[in-house]
Order: structure tokens, then sequence, then C-alpha cells
DNA sequence: ACTTGGCACTCGGATTCCGGGAGTGCCAGC
DNA sequence: GCTGGCACTCCCGGAATCCGAGTGCCAAGT
């Protein structure tokens, strides 16, 4: 089949632009791989190509190179995820045991990543409000000061200082405490603001302006701020980018340093356990359209709690990149399991 | 004086190459600054800057450019801190007046540092070995696993899980609790090894074994692992650093994502508080002799806690910078002490 | 209906070759 | 010790040139 060929040229032009960063024209491409035809035959699928828009020249006379359409018809149809090896596999989880909390997890995940792949490595801390509360903990710092610390099963910490207008005891600081302890504990964070919401009336006078205060804080820390966090590394993985795309680095590294960019870019798809593949002008992002996202959602115990990917220029080694990915979401998601 | 005169011209070298980022010469230095003299008298003291070593040219017969010393000399004899505008100062208050806990503390910190330096900046968390614990818990997360949680008066917490060989009931994790806190709370770090070392020895049989695994948990958390974090913010100005210095990115990205690297930078002396500024070969690490780095050490009540800093081109503006990074080191100790 | 070899053509990138100008060092005179 | 003058150096930018990879198209072959 013809159509066939025309495809088998497009994968070829993307294999030996990723691996070469430079057009490729038809005469390489009969070298390279073994078409069986001569290049003018080549030519003319490449115009056929090119009238699809899935390559484009930069110039008239210069070789061919993949449009972001030519790499969304070549990761979709052409090619499949490259397995990790199993001397890779055993490296991943020897690195990533070694953490010892969820900070180091989350750290070591992603600097691995950023090697794994030579690229812009992200990761978002296990949702809070997929997670339930494991442990909540009220400590009086001052007379008319409380620390409220809230432990979610996902191993994340929010601490919060509450300022109360009255003075709160030991003993009041205790039975808020348990009050609220017995509502919360073992709830999901997204249930909290239904549980403790008759605690207040609980208490009488002064006494429930203080156990409104913290009640509000607490709210606060589960609703309001769901607000999620995002680590990064591999930046200096920018600057190999390369030689053409030199200029471009500036716009990157500022919308990478932007956390909201960084929550966009892994998708609202929260939910989602698919590996997804953005190609450049996919990502909405301005400053990010000569780049491609991939990410993947991983898993604490059975439910999808966030999502993780690198970010790298469009002629990047799809199928290797996505091998990575996943292979380092599984090993997350098995690590935060375990140790849950 | 003629020596006098001599260090102007440096002055003012420095202060037009910082400016223009081009080799001065003795004409152009004239006309943007009132020397008094003619060009050709300049040339007389460039040449005599350049035997001492205080300023070089890139290749004959261009204009002349300072040295580290020289950029040396200037910082130590003449420039003074340029100090902040107080709409200034105002506004660094107010943006940190909204931080809601520790990490949130750091994390504009160092965002505004970066931003008001046009560098990168760099911040490390109070340490753990000069702060006291203000609260320590233990959870039992099953039979035999204890989440161990450790919370210091600087804001940060720690947290552990340790696994125990025999069952521990509610009971047993109480004692050992109270056994625990009443030792270590309000003791700085430090002491802490000491005060629980014969904790274990009050527990007999199978509960001995149990609370030596928490206390040894512990001790690592406070002793062993005395890890110090540091945040990073300001990277996509690294390419702002120029036109000439673009080649030379990658290594200091690179160097500025190893945490190794740049707790030294922030320097060992973590008690001065003194404004340290260390000019390209003056750092001892590799990839980063072409940059400066200026430090200065913040307070948290009335020690000193931690360093923070920019790095920036050789070719910076130091009393800017200086004062910047001055300003904001004491926003972050002000703001810290009155949280705690 | 495809494929293929041939051929003229295009155009970007590297190379070379000036010319201008900014800057220097030195010297003689004030 | 300062200054104007002067010869010299050498970087930088632009124009001109050349080279070659690559293309599109066509006529012939299967």
């Amino acid at each position: 089949m013809v159509e066939d060929r025309r495809l088998a040229v497009l994968r070829a032009i993307v294999e030996d632009y990723v691996a070469t960063h430079e057009p490729v024209g038809s005469r390489s491409l009969v070298e390279r791989h073994s078409l069986g035809v001569s290049p003018a035959t080549i030519r003319n699928d490449m115009a056929a190509l090119e009238d699809e828009g899935l390559i484009a020249q930069p110039h008239t006379s210069a070789g061919r190179v993949p449009t972001d359409q030519g790499y969304r018809v070549f990761v979709d149809r052409l090619s499949a995820v490259k397995p990790m090896s199993a001397a890779e596999r055993r490296a991943i989880g020897s690195f990533l045991d070694g953490a010892v909390d969820l900070d180091d997890v989350m750290q070591r995940s992603v600097r691995l990543l950023a090697q794994l792949t030579r690229q812009v490595a992200l990761i978002q801390y296990p949702s809070l409000t997929r997670s339930s509360v494991r442990h909540l903990e009220l400590v009086g710092l001052a007379p008319t000061r409380i620390l409220l610390v809230l432990i979610s099963d996902s191993g994340r910490v929010e601490q919060r200082v509450v300022e109360t207008a009255v003075v709160v005891d030991d003993d009041l600081l205790g039975r808020m405490r348990t009050r609220i302890v017995e509502q919360v504990n073992g709830q999901r964070l997204v249930d909290v603001a239904d549980r403790v919401a008759d605690i207040t009336e609980q208490f009488q006078g002064d006494e429930r302006t203080a156990a409104a205060a913290v009640i509000a804080t607490l709210l606060e820390t589960v609703v309001e701020r769901h607000e999620e966090r995002v680590m990064l590394a591999g930046t200096a993985n920018l600057a190999t980018f390369g030689e053409d795309f030199t200029g471009a680095v500036r716009p990157v590294l500022e919308a990478l340093e932007e956390q909201m960019v960084l929550l966009r870019l892994l998708g609202e798809s929260r939910t989602t356990e698919a590996l997804t593949v953005r190609i450049g002008h996919e990502n909405e992002v301005e400053g990010l359209s000569a780049t491609s996202v991939v990410t993947v959602g991983y898993s604490l115990g059975d439910e999808i709690v966030a999502q993780l990917g690198v970010v790298g220029p469009t002629r990047m080694d799809y199928p290797g990149t996505m091998g990575s990915v996943r292979a380092v979401a599984r090993y997350v998601g098995r690590i935060l399991t375990e140790q849950q």
C-alpha cells in the first residue's frame, strides 16, 4: 500500500530528525532506512505528507521537519511506548526505595525522571482533597495562640497558627481536640467541612469564639486552600535542548517557574491515569508552544491522586520518554502505597 | 592624590561596565563621569590598574573590563550598600506578610528576592539543629507502625514512619509519648539526643524493643539527618545574564540544581550575620567561576538560623544587590520571629 | 498507476575579504 | 604629572562568493 509507505516515511523522518536535529532529506532517508525505493519516490511521498501538513521544510530546498501534527500522528499511530529495561527498572526501584518521607519521595522521583529523560521533569504532590485525615493535632503555643497540624494519609502535613481572641487553656484545648478528632479522623478531607459544621455550637460563650476560630482555620486548610504543590527538576537540561532552541529558553524557564502554569501543564484531568502527550501548540501555555508535555497520573492505593511528567522539545524521543514517565509513575504509586 | 583618582577610575569602569556590558574606553569614561582630566591621563591610570590586576582588556585595543580582583576592590572600598527605598520596603513587607506557614515564607521570600535583583535567588530553611522542639507526636497507623511527627519552633515539620517488631497498643503508645514529650518539649534539638538517652531503659521486654525503635528514629531525625533544605527561584533570569554569557548557562544551572552545591554556596559560616560577597573564582564551585554570590544570614529571635542570597554574573550591580539581599533577610527574620 | 533516473534550479551557511572605527601606547611639549 | 598628537592594532559588520544538499518536475520504464 502506498499509504503505508507514506506513514513509514513519516516515521523515518521523525526518528531521524529526533536523532540528528537536522532537517532530513530524501537521500539520507533511503540510506538509513531500508525503504526499498528510490529517493525520487520518497520525494513524492514527502510532497504528499507536506500537503497533509505533517511535515514542512524550514526553507525551500532544505530537508523536511515534522510539524506538530506530524508528531501527533507519530505518537498516535506509529509508535509504541518503549518499556524500560530490567536493569533500568531495578535502578529506579532501588533509587526510590531509600526515600524517608513524602518530600523525599517527590524529590527523588522528579530528579530521577529528569535524569532518565534528560528533560525537565515535574511532579505534583498528592492532592489533598483526595486523601483523608490521618491525624489532627492542636498545640498550645501561647495563651491566645494555637498551632493546628493536619496530617493526611498521603503524608502531607499542613500546619497553621490560629490566633484566638480569648485565652485557651489546656483543658479547653483538650476538649476541642477530642471533639474535632472524633469527627474527622479517617475522614476524607472533602468531607471534613460537613463533619465539623456543628462543632462550634457545642461550645458556649468565650469558648465558642475560640472554637470558631479553630474550625475556621481548619476549613481554610482543607477546603479553600487545596492549593497543589509542584516540584521541578532538570532545568539544566533546558540548555541541552539545543543549539537552535537556545533563544527560547527564557520564556520556558519563566513559564516553568510559575506554579499555576505547572499545574495547568499537569492537566486539570487529575483523575486520568492515561499517558497524555501534548505536542507544541496543543499546549495552551504561551511560551511553551515549542515544547511537548508528557504526563501521566500516579496512584495511591487504587486512586489517582496526582500527575507527573516531563517537558521537552517537540522533537523528543516520544517512545522512550513515555516509557520513563510511565515507569516512574508506577514506582511512585507503589512506594506511596507501601508507605501509607 | 593620584591614587585616589585611580580608584575613582576603577569605580567608574565598574559602574559603566555593569551598566553597558561593554568594555569601557578612556574617552567614554571622561564623557560620562566628570573626572576633570583628559583621556590620555585616564589611559595612564588604566595601564597602572591593569598592572595591579584590577582590570583587563579582552583583546588589544579594546576597552577595559574589571577583573574579579577589580570587583573585589570595588566592593570592599569603593561602594556602599544601597538601601531600599521606602516604597520598596513597603512592597517587601506587604508581600511577605501574607505568608501562612514556613514553606510559604520561604517561597515568597526567595521569589521576591529573585524579582528584586533579577538574578537567581536562594534561601536556606532555618537550621534544625539551632531550633527547639515545639511539639512531638506519636500516631499509631497500624499495630506495628507508628508515625513520628516532630515540629520545631522554626516551623519545620519532620515526620517519619517507625516500623516496630512488636505490636504497640494505644496504652503503650501513650506512655512512650508522655515519657518522650516530657523530656524533649522545648528542648533544643541538639540536646534531644542526651535527653532521650535513657528512656529506652524505662521499658521492659517487648516494650523496650518498640521504644528503642522509636527513639532510634527520633535520633535519626534530629541528629544524623540535619540535612538542610534549600529553595531556589529566578532561574529564568539566567537567560538574561546575557548575550555573551549564554554558553555558560548550563553548568550554572547544573550546579544550582545540586543541593550540596547550594549549601556550600550559602556558606558553612552559618553563624555569621555579615553580608558576604564571593566574586568569580572566589567561589570554589566549579562552573560558577563566572558568577558572584551575595549572601547574608537571617535570624529567628536573636539567633542566626540560616542564610539567603543570590547568584548572578560577576558584573552585577553590587550595591543594589547587597541592599536587596539585606532587606529581604531582615524582613524574613522579622516575619519568622513574629510567627514564632 | 507507480517508480525511477536525470537535470536544472534554489537557497542557506560557511568562508573570505575588505573598511571603518574605537581604542591603545608612546612621545614630546607644557 | 598632565595633555594633544600620532601611528598602530584589531574587532566587527557587511558584501561578495562559493558550495552542496535538497527539491520539483519530467520523460521513460515497468
